[in-house]
DNA sequence: TAGATTGTTAATCGATTAACAATC
DNA sequence: TAGATTGTTAATCGATTAACAATC
């Protein structure tokens, strides 16, 4: 560490290796939150502002950083646009990704019409789905409008766009053979939003988004505040 | 610690404080896949076979059921029908809780069609938006109909089904407004769909669920790949 | 008893935090 | 120089992991 920090710092990324996972889940915020600041016309922030407006302490921003590269000025802030143009970078948002939609139900369809995606530089290329009733649906995304295909052109669909990122919005029962199609044909990046647990082989990244966990989640705190609200019971019981 | 474990071990649970937030994020996994199992007739399993229908690793799998209390048998496993009791009295879900869903575009219509939502004992309890075209909309939940209220019924409406828990699926512009009114009106667990920073007070505990953020996640580890597997400039550079 | 599997321990790893030296 | 704010350090905390004693 120290050693590759002496020896070619042509680069001011991190040490080289990665950057820690919390920390790359917490860069989209800041990007977010950077672009706007930019809109509102604000040039410099600092990182106890910026950390405010993103919910987290201006240490854990300022160390998150930190493994970027050193994009700030000690005594002033960080220029937002500079800043932002970095993160962006590091995020790999300064290149356009396709992404394939597999499900185009209610939740499909809410996807869709998303507008996050094509600020960012996601660009929806394709919409598959196996009910009769959904193919051939014209569905308009943020640029051009596009028609549901059979889920039987799903290989053919993700070469011809050379699409990179699938988001799996089917039922949980379809879930884990159209993510072992979609593997097959290349893709390695997959969102997952059924309630299933996904198998792939190592290097494919699965992220996985499930409201029923969510849901749960909430309930067990709501249910803890509700017994630490109640010591009469274990008062009762002493 | 080890004091709390001396006296009063009236309860299996814990040592007295909490659950790790790590291991209740997974507990609902557990959950799911043993009712799965039950359904499909499987009466015990060991925490090998259930940690791989997880997801996780055996060891973090026992390590996180141990939080509970001891629910297994030594040499035998785990009695499917009654750890997942367990989890779930563990998560509150013995109880139903109510929910109230802000925003009723696309993505609440999505939610309100979710399946998940019953049958883990969350009720859909109200509706809200602002926008005339959907107030008054009919919606076919799980149990019964829902007609979408007007934004300004959220108070008498929290109050009156006395919702614990309120999703909000409105445009990022009106989620911090929204979200002050359920804090005032009492509620203490949101979700919250809209890519905005919520600013709540302690005491309540906010979920995001942001689709931006997770597809970014995805095109940072592309790009790493796309870099990765291009040494080429690197050699070059040499 | 022999084989299997849990529940727990202790080591390791990664993330968070507070404090401050560096420096604008 | 004086005030402000970064980037980094070192301590702390929490989560993961492998190994194994306990025990069915």
């Amino acid at each position: 560490m120290s050693l590759s920090r002496q020896l070619g710092s042509s680069r001011t990324r991190d040490d080289g290796r990665g950057i820690p996972d919390a920390t790359v889940a917490r860069l989209p915020i800041y990007h977010r939150v950077l672009r706007g600041l930019a809109d509102d016309g604000v040039h410099t922030v600092s990182s106890d502002t910026l950390a405010q407006r993103c919910g987290v302490s201006s240490a854990k921003l300022r160390k998150d950083l930190s493994h970027l590269g050193s994009y700030g000025t000690r005594g002033v802030g960080y220029e937002v646009a500079f800043l932002s143009y970095h993160i962006s970078r590091e995020l790999g948002l300064s290149q356009p990704w396709g992404v394939v939609i597999v499900g185009v139900g209610n939740l499909g369809h809410a996807l869709v019409s998303y507008k996050g995606f094509a600020s960012r530089g996601f660009e929806i290329v394709g919409l598959l789905d196996s009910h009769p009733d959904v193919i051939g649906e014209k569905v308009c995304t943020g640029g051009r409008d596009l028609v549901v295909q059979p889920l039987t052109e799903l290989e053919n669909l993700v070469k011809a766009s050379s699409a990179s990122i699938a988001v799996i919005a089917t039922p949980a029962s379809a879930a884990q053979k159209v993510c072992d199609r979609l593997v097959a044909t290349g893709v390695r990046s997959i969102l997952n939003f059924a309630p299933s647990v996904l198998t792939v082989p190592v290097g494919v990244e699965v992220r996985k988004v499930d409201l029923a966990v969510e849901l749960q989640i909430l309930a067990f705190h709501e249910q803890r505040r509700v017994d630490d609200l109640t010591p009469l019971a274990q008062v009762m019981q002493a």
